[in-house]
DNA sequence: TTGTAGGCGTTATCAG
DNA sequence: CTGATAACGCCTACAA
């Protein structure tokens, strides 16, 4: 069914169909309730595919994840998804897997598909960001969320990793404890020394002086790398009372390194993590964490880009902004 | 950038350079040269939009899910974006939130878009199904999966929840049980009706009785529910020395109460679920479950789409296939 | 108030 | 081997 085809059925042009159908005012009554009629009779509904080929707007989104089986990007994605859904679009989802070469074809491909805005948290491996430029170029509505580039000009949806590793790591001193380990993620991205640098300060202010050797890297963020860190340094003798661990999988790891040498959580050695995952307030002793609300942020990602590509089309000049979402201290037994 | 100011630049038709685009072997080796070389120069690529208004087929298909906050249907995700990714295909992600209204509106906005194919795995309340119909209506390779309508012909892809039920009870029963409780889904959709059909076909076939007070449904699917109708069968001096539930979760929440109440895992009551989240390996005890292998799934319901699409323009008839994906029973410390 | 005509960027047919 | 031409379905200045 199309334009044409309804016109021929009811005697008018297929201007005026159109016209109806996009609610233009010049049209009578009569006419306009007639052909309304037919088009709810039988159940018609524009191709989009051509409208947008005409219009240059595809009320489609994409949305880059690093990876979907992470509850954090889960929530990112269900976030984005509702907002996405009241406004009428529809978003093609992918995922860089950490690829740097991934994640550019993506953008390609998204961008040959004419989509108004894509929406990138950028994978462990981009150093280069041309691709980022070519959105831009393109006029399309770039929104950078979670791991970004503070050198590419676009709106950015981020939480304080820094001030979050502070509050988590400001938790464990209040706690009493000073020798606290950190299970840092891999060495260049962004967030993970953010992270760093967030402990770091927390130690400083209360006048803890920095151990190098307490620092380890869990560059994939499960729970063996907790586990053998913990273990490995545990084995060295070199003593701790406290972990802060980048991610809640590796703090399941070091907890359960604990548990099986029946040290006590967490009067010897407090722990936290960082996310909160679904799994961290079911397992025993439930994992003091930090909160990152990613539905909000998938919403918050979403109504950036509805602002920007409104500005757009009115004309109007497009201010960026970056949007930083608070997170939660969540204290459970580990701490 | 388009095909006409490539094609002025380098004073030949459009026509010539859609050919080269597209493999056709009509065009002389040294214009393909010519215009290979200038296309990979400027970094172009055709607007798909276009392509697919004029060729009908959008390289888009539809994945609708109940939600993206469930680790199974995170897995289907995955494995779609998996084999879509390899094949050049774009994925557009819904949820239906277990709603029919929704869903239906979700439909027929991917049918708009004219997407090549629709993924779906019905919402709970989906009863009337005249949007699958439409589908089939409009041409568009329909792939049902996971919660299927048997009455609408397409392919599906689900698992054999009864099998795996039985399963999951059978081991319970080999593990000496007579007492077996049943933490059964909502009433209504076939899944949670098929995994009780196991279950008590297990029971038959190794001649226990079947006993209507030990089946109680935790329609949420959520720990609470498993925490609370355990403990109220257990006040209500009902015994039982082993627990299936219908979903990792729930089986969680048993096993929370099973330990507050110091009830020996799996001596006294041995626990087992159903899905294997991740989560069911980090917890203490490890638990038993019956693993739905959902990124297997996923790229499997792609394959079928991928199978169809091609019979059909290749003109083929189109062959309907139904596979049921097995399924594995993962013993742990539970059980 | 209605309709004509041109074009969005691509592909397919067919003639040269 | 090359290219002119029509068409996909829709939108929108502009003319009637």
């Amino acid at each position: 069914m199309t334009l044409k085809r309804i016109s021929k059925a009811l005697g008018v042009s297929i201007t005026t169909v159109s016209k109806v159908l996009n609610n233009y005012p010049d049209v009578s009554d009569n006419t306009r309730q007639r052909i309304l009629d037919y088009v709810k009779e039988i159940g018609f509904t524009p191709n989009t595919v051509a409208a947008s080929l005409r219009t240059k707007e595809s009320k489609i989104v994409g949305l880059i994840l690093p990876n979907v089986n992470h509850y954090f990007f889960n929530n990112i994605l269900q976030g984005v998804l509702n907002s996405a859904e009241k406004a009428g679009y529809l978003v093609i989802v992918l995922t860089s897997n950490e690829s740097y070469d991934l994640e550019k074809k993506h953008v390609e491909h998204l961008l040959n598909q004419k989509v108004d805005g894509i929406f990138i948290s950028l994978s462990e491996e981009t150093y280069n960001t041309q691709h980022l430029g070519s959105i831009i170029d393109s006029n399309v509505v770039l929104i950078q969320y979670d791991k970004i580039s503070k050198l590419i000009n676009s709106s950015k949806v981020v939480i304080d990793d820094r001030e979050a590793a502070n509050l988590a790591t400001q938790h464990l001193i209040d706690r009493g404890k000073r020798r606290i380990v950190h299970l840092r993620g891999p060495l260049m991205p962004q967030v993970a020394i953010d992270r760093f640098l967030g402990y770091k300060s927390a130690l400083e202010v209360a006048g803890i002086p920095f151990d190098q050797s307490l620092v380890v890297t869990c560059p994939h963020g499960d729970d063996e790398e907790g586990f053998d860190q913990l273990k490995s340094l545990h084995e060295n003798n070199i003593f701790f009372d406290g972990v802060f661990a980048h991610a809640d999988l590796v703090a399941v790891g070091a907890l359960r390194y604990l548990k099986r040498k029946k040290i006590k959580i967490p009067q010897e050695v407090a722990v936290i993590g960082f996310s909160n995952w679904m799994l961290s307030e079911k397992i025993t002793p439930s994992l003091s964490t930090i909160d990152q609300p990613g539905i909000i942020m998938g919403e918050q990602i979403f109504e950036q880009f509805a602002r920007e590509r409104l500005q757009k089309v009115s004309g109007n000049t497009v201010q960026y902004q970056t949007k930083i979402i608070p997170t939660n201290l969540v204290v459970r037994e580990s701490s």
